[in-house]
DNA sequence: TGTCCTGG
DNA sequence: CCAGGACA
């Protein structure tokens, strides 16, 4: 709003804008409204409900671009009542208040608009509204174009030839024809119209028994409200004693319903003059929320805007390096700084498959260096043998720090070259991971554009994209020097920025201590892999073709004729149409195929069976059968998979390329494939140390649940002890199907399962499973404590922590119970909703992927100061792999199991079980 | 992109 | 509950 000392550039009451001008005025409220109510539920990486947000900032953006008017004036409702409650206490009595999921946008709604260059003006006592009256007004007293950007219909009223209002929805304006064709009056009979027919949400009374039909043809006959008021005897009919009797409603429904044209509102254009956008506040604003799309657009307008780039005052200093003498006079001012920022150009992807391109280097902010060792044919490169050992004192001294992202794949590929970095001090995408465990993106240009605010040469621009991607030792070293140096110099600059966060996060001891040393033993995992053996998985190909062969013969008799098996809608009209099946459940797209369908219509036709086999053996043979032997290292003969730090929202590790954490155990055909997963060498046997029920000695840790902790320190088969307990019987008197109910309901709690989810998995009743879970909850009341106190500590933080202090943001958990109550909530299991599963389920999967990261830095530190041969291969969650020499068997289980068990001392032991094969499916 | 399936 | 990957 135009502050009361500028003097105001017109006199009260007119307003002109400056000739020429087309005005938008957006009445917000409205708007905002019809933006929740259209789009979707979103949040932003923090949580926060959104939608309305980027609606609002969709639609506005739209009108900048294009519309390109010279004034876009925001309109808010003031705070508080306005005159019309004063005339009339039930108006708008029928209108909701806004939801709390609503007004928390509003503020970031406006700061979109500041951010954007446009104006908000409220005026105290009158509605939004009543100021796009104003303005209409004023437009058309000038011979302006003024657009009305509302959903409201009163505004209606404000049409003229120069004033329409916009539809943004299908961007059409709404002028007197369009009036003309809707509701066929002109607009100034607007209001006597509205003032006839009421409104039920403003609680506009109207005319009871008139609507726009008879409404119409009253305004046709009468001209307007009092001519129709006073003609009302003339009129037949029942309406003739409605007009009558509601004589008084109307003329207050007309009150309501006329908007103030003059309101108390100073205009200020040069003030409202849609003026350029603040590139870097919008792109902030658009990262905050998640915007992806909408940053790319609201950058283009900045640009646009002033005709060039986004200003970023990236000031560096890179340089490529033409040397060996060069590179030894770096490497010791590296060594002076005491640490240094490595990023490796290769390749490929995959570490252990590439082949190195260059390094860059960096131990000051804004200034770094590019070592070339490949490159096209004339472009000059040095000697890979002599910037290894030129390099060597540098990276391989424990003393200098290592700064760098995604440090691990560095690692890979410079101990391909035979150069083994010691001294890894800080990842950053490390850091960003654990300061935003759950969000998909950490990589450095993210990074770099978050927390710098400075965008970076992107990958793709140097080698292109798609299919005729080029390699990096294609592209020019001079224009990969750049993109390569300022990779180094990044980390430098957001180091100091992450590791305050990180500080007032508490994560500095989880990242110093568990995640940070972790990187180069995982590297050392990659790097080792695990041997497979090609020749047995040929074999099983054949094997597995061959019956995959035999069962679609066997599927086409049953169904009559070929078909599509890996279709499920193919499937899906086999079953249910041709054979007439009953649907079990739907998807999204039609009727579910899923196992759990299979298994149901196995009672009723023989074909469901074989699907399944099928599905099982296409599974088998696509995913690994057929993928392993491509994936196999041509050096090692052996696959070297990707071990993810930064994926997992829980903290745990995940693999990929292959994803050796899935690799089949439950089937006998899944099993079949563990066997060609061998010890590297003849001589050499796996090793497999696996933590006996983690996540529930985790479960009965944070419970301090008696029960439950006795039972672990018993050292029976947990199952069936629960099983016992719970049933009340003796352990010999535990059936298999008490056991296989105790077991998951164990699961269930750790995922957080739902009774109905219990029901399903177990095939019972849903009461039953109720009633399983609350027999379950009175013998172990802990576990129902333990839920309850972490999910009002999720409630009151916005977070639930791990046992090292890892944090998982969680919004959405409902207030808790008083205690009191929870007495009933062992008779009835809790529902608990997406969000409360998440947090409890995150508690306890996190601390074991918490225990086991500790045992992992722990056994990779013991095989080293033993000076074993032996090495760790693989992490699968709960277990630990390992490939070793015959005669270090004995010792190396020893020493797993004493790292493994002593990682923490919790209420309940920690127990591993270690077995030992030729192959995987031995251990 | 959604469905299904493998593991924990 | 959380992942990765194949397939249509």
């Amino acid at each position: 709003m135009t502050p009361s000392d500028q003097p105001s550039p017109v006199a009260p009451g007119t307003g002109a804008p400056p000739s020429g001008w087309s005005v938008y005025v957006v009445d917000c409220h409205s708007l905002i409204f019809q933006v929740f109510h259209a789009i979707p539920e979103m949040t932003s990486p923090q949580g926060e409900p959104v939608s309305a947000v980027f609606g609002f900032t969709r639609d506005l953006l739209f009108l900048i671009e294009e519309k390109r008017p010279d004034a876009l004036i925001c309109v808010f409702d003031p705070p508080g009542g306005t005159f019309r409650d004063e005339i009339y206490d039930a108006y708008k009595a029928g209108r909701s208040s806004m939801p709390e999921d609503l007004s928390s946008q509003i503020p970031k709604i406006q700061q979109v608009i500041a951010a954007l260059g446009a104006p908000v003006v409220t005026v105290p006592r009158f509605e939004a509204d009543d100021v796009l009256a104003t303005i209409a007004r004023w437009c058309d007293e000038a011979g302006a174009e003024c657009r009305l950007v509302t959903g409201d219909k009163d505004c209606r009223q404000l049409i003229t030839d120069r004033v329409s209002v916009l539809n943004i929805r299908k961007n059409q304006e709404y002028d007197a024809a369009a009036l003309a064709a809707d509701w066929g009056i002109r607009p100034d009979q607007v209001c006597d119209f509205q003032a006839l027919v009421g409104d039920k949400v403003d609680n506009i009374p109207g005319v009871p028994s008139i609507g726009p039909k008879s409404a119409k043809e009253l305004l046709d006959r009468f001209g307007n409200l009092a001519a129709v008021l006073d003609g009302a005897e003339q009129i037949k009919g029942a309406k003739r004693a409605k007009l009558l009797q509601h004589r008084a409603d109307a003329e207050l429904s007309r009150r309501l319903v006329e908007l103030d044209r003059f309101v108390p509102l100073d205009p200020d254009w040069p003030a409202w003059k849609l003026g350029a956008p603040d590139a870097e506040s919008l792109s902030e604003l658009m990262r905050e929320y998640g915007f992806r799309g909408l940053g790319d657009r609201a950058k283009q307008l900045a640009q646009g805007a002033t005709g060039e780039p986004v200003a970023d005052d990236w000031q560096a200093e890179y340089r490529t390096v033409t040397s060996l003498e060069e590179l030894a006079e770096l490497v010791a001012r590296a060594r002076r700084a005491g640490r240094v920022c490595v990023d490796t150009e290769t390749t490929a992807k995959s570490p252990r498959h590439a082949e190195l391109v260059g390094v860059a280097l960096a131990w000051e902010p804004g200034e770094a260096y590019y070592v070339p060792v490949r490159g096209p044919a004339g472009d000059a490169v040095l000697p890979l043998a002599g910037v290894v050992e030129t390099l060597r004192p540098l990276l391989e001294d424990p003393t200098i720090g290592k700064i760098g992202q995604n440090l691990k794949y560095d690692l890979v590929v410079l101990r391909g070259v035979g150069l083994r970095v010691s001294g890894v001090e800080f990842d950053t995408m490390i850091a960003s991971y654990l300061l935003g465990a759950g969000e998909r993106n950490h990589g450095l240009d993210e990074l770099s554009l978050r927390r710098l605010g400075h965008e970076t040469i992107k990958i793709t621009s140097l080698i292109g994209k798609g299919k005729d991607q080029k390699r990096m030792d294609e592209v020019p070293v001079a224009e990969v020097g750049p993109y390569a140096a300022e990779d180094a110099d990044v980390p430098l600059r957001l180091l100091p920025i992450l590791a305050q966060e990180l500080a007032q996060n508490d994560l500095v001891q989880l990242n110093d201590e568990v995640e940070t040393p972790l990187v180069p033993v995982l590297a050392d995992l990659e790097y080792e892999g695990v041997r497979v053996d090609a020749d047995q998985l040929a074999a099983l190909s054949e094997r597995f073709a061959l019956r995959l062969d035999e069962l679609q013969g066997e599927i086409e008799t049953l169904a009559g004729g070929p078909f599509n098996i890996a279709s499920p809608k193919q499937l899906a009209d086999v079953l249910f149409n041709q054979l007439g099946l009953p649907v079990q459940k739907r998807t999204k797209t039609g009727p579910s195929t899923d196992a759990d369908v299979l298994e149901a219509l196995a009672r009723l036709h023989p074909l469901p069976e074989l699907i399944v086999q099928h599905r099982q053996f296409s599974k088998l043979k696509g995913t690994y059968v057929d993928a392993l032997p491509e994936l196999i290292h041509p050096g090692t003969g052996r696959v070297h998979c990707s071990l993810n730090q930064v994926v997992a929202a829980t903290g745990r590790l995940s693999a990929s390329d292959p994803n050796l954490q899935n690799i089949p155990v439950r089937t006998e055909a899944g099993r079949e494939i563990r066997a060609a997963f061998t010890a590297r060498e003849p001589g050499w046997r796996l090793l497999a140390a696996d933590y006996s029920q983690i996540e529930l000695r985790v479960l009965a840790h944070y419970s301090e649940d008696r029960g439950l902790c006795e039972a672990f320190a018993s050292d029976r088969d947990i199952h069936t002890l629960v099983a016992s307990q719970v049933g009340g019987v003796s352990i010999d008197e535990v059936t298999d199907a008490m056991r296989r109910g105790a077991k998951a309901v164990n699961f269930g709690i750790i995922y957080g399962q739902s009774p109905f989810g219990l029901a399903r998995s177990l095939g019972i009743p849903k009461d039953e499973a109720a009633r399983f879970i609350s027999d379950y909850f009175e013998r172990y009341p802990g576990v129902l404590d333990f839920i309850e106190t972490t999910l009002a500590a999720c409630r009151r933080d916005g977070m639930v922590r791990t046992l090292l202090g890892r944090k998982r943001a969680i919004s959405g958990v409902r207030p808790r119970p008083r205690s009191a109550e929870l007495f009933d909530r062992r008779a009835t299991p809790p529902q608990l909703t997406l969000p409360e599963r998440t947090a409890v389920n995150t508690v306890i999967q996190g601390t074991a992927a918490d225990l086991i990261k500790l045992a992992m830095l722990a056994v990779h530190r013991q095989i080293e100061e033993n000076g074993l041969r032996s090495r760790m291969i693989l992490q699968i969650h709960d277990e630990l792999l390992f490939d070793a020499p015959e005669e270090e068997i004995d010792p190396l289980a020893a020493l797993v199991r004493e790292q493994m068990q002593g990682v923490a001392q919790l209420r309940v032991p920690l127990k591993v079980d270690i077995k030992t094969g030729k192959n995987w499916a031995e251990c």
